[in-house]
Parts: structure tokens; C-alpha cells; sequence
RNA sequence: UGACCGAUUGUGUAAUGGUAGCACGACAGGUUUUGAUCCUGUUAGUCAAGGUUCGAAUCCUUGUCGGUCAGCCA
């Protein structure tokens, strides 16, 4: 097979320059969350990126929290994290990493650039440190006691770990300079006061490093040779640069900062802190509520972790800023799914058939049905017949619009392995709603066959009513209805949150085999979309949520007429009432 | 009137001085026991203006637009 020549995204470029080069022999990445919060798909993207990236190379990827805020840090999160990236299909490099396994090196660190003069103890307050940063266009002023001597420095910042001193009273701060355009360079903190617990070093520490004095070296001290992390970071590469300079020792790896451009997907958002207003205002259920981008979300909506990794793959890497059409995700899972989902019949919104001429008590009949016609080697099941039968609504219309080619009056169409059937009436209820819809049946055309070479147009799915299991679905549309929710100036996300997001329909009927299907199971319910089984559903309830639609040709067709329809109305009315005017114009000028 | 980064069909993404290609979408057609899948075709793009060059999406200059930065967050 000849292998498809694919272009390199400029991460794997480098990489292939890097190794081409002999800078590294064996390339090491890392994904270094902070345990604060669950995972979303733009998270993904960048796991996907560190660990294919290592895969392709014959590299190494590590798992890293980088826990150095002990006030937002929580284990809950550490294992929620965990598992999405194991679910993802990812086996990290050795044990989990923590940047607080690195406290102790990083605190010699700290001492050893005070001693080379590089780092004093600041006594401001927040506020002055602040107020003296200066803008970015017009320098800051030095702290009074950036020129303490290195003794002094020492002291204190040895006071300052021993708890002698309140929660920001005191911070370390690299000695660089007041006047660089790049405000991360204007003498940046290194290590703040924080009496607080720490999810692992408990009160060991009340000294905590930032996260510009703690990354770079946390990837130092892993040797990781590529450091991929989100735009944002761009202006802080100076002063990761800044620290590897004074620490770096000859003959050991440095590693290599590189910025992507982060996802944004359309419909959507995907901050954390707007994601958590979402579950903490009941919005969503949770944070696997199956609306949510979050990565536990979206398994249990239905998606597969490979068509996350398809998804990522087509969007590729880049620098500059995104928004990627959700149709492009929703593409990747469909092309998934439709490989290896097993079909089956399930009548989402049900109305009666009663086959007129089918014989009274007649014994059960079964009918094969091809389980997955993309893959020959799901085989088939049987499926029950009967005289009465459930349809989709959907597929009757007692007068037609053009082109509808499902049932109506006078019209044959085929039960998907079963029989033609043609539609003789229908029963109504006082209000005239249609209750039953009565047909005749061919029995020549078993299995779904033309007896005679005849063609229909229409194939329509079914259930027998004496057999079908009924489950309760529940559909998911996109949460908001605008394609940039948090992108509009004065105007909340959150009013554009869709209002019909979510509907549950609970009496569907399903054909006997969904019996057997257990939590994250996933089916095609044929003509409708693909479903999976969610993890509050039980024997007596089962319970699928849909995963995504299939492609609907007909629905868009559907709309495309009602809206002409609606077009040309307006037309006609407006036509109208310009011939009113005219007229009533030449009553006047007669007059 | 700061620094850094970016700008290619509707949306993403390639082309690394030499034919602007691919995917998704849209549109048209073919196959079809899912109006699905599959197949074929069509559509549409280099932010602008100068310059260098035989030749520029690519290099240079200027401008325009967008993003990031003024947490003791990451």
C-alpha cells in the first residue's frame, strides 16, 4: 500500500529538523493541566497533539499537573483528568508527575539566582507592585528594596518559607529590569505567600512558585525536548527562556517552548469559568451533561475517541486564531460511527399501522435484517412481523407535498425488510388527529423484495407493535443558538443559550434486541442517527441518548420549500397591496 | 501612540521563490431495501499598495485588520 503523503503541521517540522539535526536523539512531550477543573475538546486538541506527536517519533509523552495554586487545586480533578486521557486511548510516559514533586528543587533555585544577584524579596503590597508595573507603552518603577543585598535576600526569602510572614506580605521577584516592553519581563514574581492546604504537600509549604518560575523548569527537569502550550504563552517564552538561562546546565536537554492556536468551535464555548456557570446555574445537568464540549460530556453523548483524534487530525495545527464549524465534528463521528454501529429499527415518534389483509392470528414471523451493511462481518438478526405496526409520524402525509415519497393515501412504499405495503385509509379521533393508519400488504414481497420488478420510492423503518420495547430518548441540539455566543460585544453568553436544547420523548419503541444493550452501547437507529446507551438508563427504563442526526437530505429540502413558501406568500401580499395603491391612486386622479 | 504573534475559497488547512491543492460545507448528477453510506462533477481564495525577481501566497517596505500582554491565576 503506498503510503498517502501527508504535509507536516510546523510543530512536526521542527521536530523532524530537531531530530534531522541531532539536537535530540528521541523527542519527550508533556500535557501539564492544572488540576482545577474537567477536561473540554480543546483540551483535547493539545493531547492529541503531545502524544501523536511523541507516537510518530518514537518519542515519550508525560502527564504533568502543574498544581502550584493551592487554592484552586483539587484530587477530584486529578482523577476526572486522568481518566478522559486514558479513555482517549493515551498511556503516559512512567507515574503521574506533579510540579509540586519539583517544590524543594525549585526553592534551591529560587536561592541559587538570588545568590547570583538575580532575585530579591519585595516587600510591597499587591496593590503598589501593581500600580508600579507601569502600562505597556510606558515603563514601570523599581520596588525600594529591589537593591538588597543578596545576604538580606536570602533571609528573608528563607523567612518567607518558614511562615514568619502573612499570605502577601512578601514575594520573590526575578531582578530584570522596570522598562522591557514585555510587561511578563518587568521583574515578574517567582514566588508568592499562600497559607493555604495543598492537595498533596498538605502545609509543607506556604511559599508557592508561579507558574512562569515553575514551568520551564518542570520540563528541565522531565528533559522534555518540546514544550507545546496555547498562543497566550507567547509573551511569557522570554521569560522561560529567562530562567533556563541562569539554570541550564551544559550537556542536559533545554527544552523548547512552541505555541498552537487554541480550538474554538462554533455554537459553543469553552472557558471553564463560563462551562461552570453552565452547571452551577442548572443549565446543564452537570459536567457530563451530554450538551457539554467537556470531554467526559461527550462520551457520554456518544462520541468515540477516534473520532476525536480524526477531528483533531483534519483541523490540523496552526498560529493563527480559529473557529471551527461543529458540522466538521460532528462529520468526523458520523464517518466513525457508520463503520461500526450496528443498525437497528426504533420508531422515535410512533404512529399505528394496522396491515388490513395480514391474517388474523397469524404465528410470528421473523425477517433478516443486516446488522451493519459497512461491515460484512456483523451479520445479521431477526426481527419480529406483525398485523399491527409501529411508523414514524413523520413518514405519512395524509396530502403530500411534492416529492414526498414516503406513505400516503393510495401510495405504496416497503417496510425495510419486510413487505411493500400500500396505505388503503386512515382512522381519525373527534378532534382529527389520525389515530391508525390502515394498509394492505403484498405477501408476494417478502424481505422487502419487488415480486414483479416494481420500484418503490419510499423504504420506511418499523416496529411490531406486540414486540417493541419502549425507551425514552433523549435529543440533544446545540446549546446556543448563535455560532459565536461569547464572541458579541455587551451581550451575555448566556442569551443565546438554545432554549429547546434538550427534549425528552419517552415513548419511542424499539425493536427486542435493545434489550440487550448495555450503558455506552451504541446503535444506529436507521433513518435517525446514531444513539447510545446513557448511564442512568435501567432494564425496566432504558434510556439512549442521541449521539448525532444522520445526514437529512429530505429535512433541509423541507425547510427549503417552506421557506419558499413563506417567500412567495410575502410576495403575493406585497404584490397586492401595490395594486390596491394603484387603484385607489387612479380613483383619485379620475376624481 | 508599546512589544510579540497572525492574515490563503463560507470554515479549517497545505503549497517553505516555480501549475494555489486537500478536507468540511454548498450545489448538480449517479448508485442504493437507510432521502444514510458510496461515487462523479461544479462552486469559490492568496488583506491592501508598492518593491526585489525571468517568476512572489512565499522575500522586503508601508499600511489595514485581528489576537495576546498591565493576577501575588495557569
Amino acid at each position: 500500500m503506498a503510503e498517502e503523503k501527508k504535509s507536516l503541521n510546523f510543530i512536526e517540522q521542527i521536530t523532524e529538523e530537531d531530530l534531522a539535526s541531532g539536537k535530540h536523539k528521541e523527542i519527550h512531550t508533556r500535557f501539564p493541566p492544572e488540576p482545577n477543573g474537567y477536561l473540554h475538546i480543546g483540551h483535547s486538541k493539545s493531547i492529541i497533539l503531545n502524544f501523536e506527536l511523541a507516537k510518530k517519533y518514537n518519542g515519550k509523552t508525560n502527564l504533568r499537573f502543574d498544581d502550584t495554586n493551592p487554592s484552586k487545586e483539587e484530587k477530584e480533578y486529578v482523577e476526572s483528568i486522568s481518566k478522559d486521557i486514558e479513555w482517549l486511548g493515551y498511556e503516559w510516559e512512567g507515574n503521574i508527575r506533579f510540579a509540586s514533586d519539583y517544590f524543594e528543587q525549585l526553592y534551591q533555585w529560587a536561592q541559587y539566582i538570588i545568590k547570583k544577584g538575580l532575585a530579591y524579596v519585595d516587600d510591597q503590597t499587591a496593590e503598589e507592585i501593581t500600580a508600579t508595573r507601569g502600562m505597556p507603552k510606558e515603563p514601570g518603577k523599581e520596588s525600594p528594596y529591589r537593591n538588597r543585598s543578596v545576604e538580606e535576600n536570602l533571609d528573608l526569602f528563607e523567612r518567607m518559607k518558614n511562615g514568619e510572614y502573612k499570605t502577601g506580605k512578601k514575594v520573590l521577584r526575578a531582578k530584570i529590569g522596570m522598562s522591557s516592553p514585555n510587561m511578563n519581563m518587568r521583574d515578574p514574581i517567582m514566588y508568592r505567600i499562600l497559607h493555604a492546604e495543598h492537595h498533596r504537600t498538605g502545609n509543607d509549604w506556604c511559599i508557592y512558585p508561579m507558574y512562569d518560575f515553575t514551568h520551564g523548569q518542570s520540563d528541565y527537569l522531565e528533559q522534555i525536548t518540546h514544550s507545546i502550550c496555547t498562543l497566550e504563552f507567547e509573551n511569557h517564552r522570554p521569560l522561560y527562556d529567562w530562567f533556563l538561562d541562569q539554570l541550564h546546565e551544559e550537556g542536559k536537554i533545554r527544552p523548547r517552548q512552541i505555541e498552537f492556536a487554541r480550538l474554538n468551535l462554533s455554537f459553543t464555548v469553552m472557558s471553564k469559568r463560563k462551562l461552570a456557570e453552565l452547571v452551577e446555574n442548572g443549565t446543564v445537568t452537570g459536567w457530563d451533561d451530554p450538551r457539554m464540549p467537556t470531554i467526559s460530556g461527550l462520551r457520554r453523548r456518544g462520541y468515540t475517541p477516534e473520532s476525536l483524534k480524526t477531528f483533531a487530525d483534519k483541523i490540523g495545527v496552526a498560529k493563527r486564531n480559529n473557529v471551527i464549524d461543529i458540522g466538521l465534528l460532528e462529520h468526523s463521528l458520523r464517518d466513525d460511527l457508520n463503520k461500526k454501529v450496528n443498525r437497528v429499527m426504533t420508531v422515535v415518534d410512533p404512529i399505528k399501522v394496522v396491515i388490513t389483509n395480514y391474517p388474523e392470528g397469524q404465528k410470528e414471523e421473523y425477517l433478516e435484517a443486516v446488522n451493519n451493511p459497512e461491515d460484512e462481518n456483523a451479520g445479521t438478526r431477526m426481527v419480529p412481523f406483525s398485523k399491527e405496526l409501529y411508523i414514524e409520524r413523520g413518514d405519512f402525509m395524509e396530502e403530500p407535498v411534492k416529492k414526498f415519497f414516503r406513505l400516503s393515501p393510495g401510495k405504496e412504499v416497503r417496510l425495510r425488510y419486510a413487505y411493500f405495503i400500500k396505505c388503503t385509509g386512515v382512522e381519525k379521533n373527534a378532534s382529527g388527529e389520525i389515530t391508525e393508519i390502515h394498509c394492505t400488504y403484498d405477501p408476494a414481497s417478502k424481505g422487502g423484495k419487488s415480486p414483479d420488478g416494481r420500484k418503490v420510492k419510499g423504504t420506511l423503518h418499523w416496529v411490531s407493535k406486540p414486540h417493541a420495547v419502549n425507551v425514552e430518548i433523549r435529543q440533544y441540539d446545540r446549546l446556543f443558538e448563535d455560532p459565536a455566543p461569547d464572541g458579541h460585544k455587551n451581550r451575555d453568553f448566556k442569551d443565546y443559550l438554545n432554549p429547546d436544547s434538550l427534549s425528552i420523548n419517552k415513548g419511542a419503541k424499539a425493536e427486542p434486541m435493545v434489550k440487550e444493550s448495555k450503558e455506552e452501547d451504541r446503535l444506529q437507529f436507521e433513518r435517525k442517527g446514531y444513539y447510545c446507551v446513557d448511564r442512568e438508563s435501567t432494564k425496566e427504563n432504558i434510556i439512549f441518548n442521541k449521539t448525532v442526526g444522520l445526514r437529512d437530505s429530505w429535512k433541509k429540502k423541507v425547510h427549503e420549500i417552506r421557506h419558499r413558501r413563506k417567500r412567495e406568500e410575502k410576495e403575493r401580499q406585497r404584490r397586492l397591496q401595490s395594486e390596491r395603491a394603484k387603484r385607489e391612486n387612479e380613483k383619485k386622479n379620475k376624481k
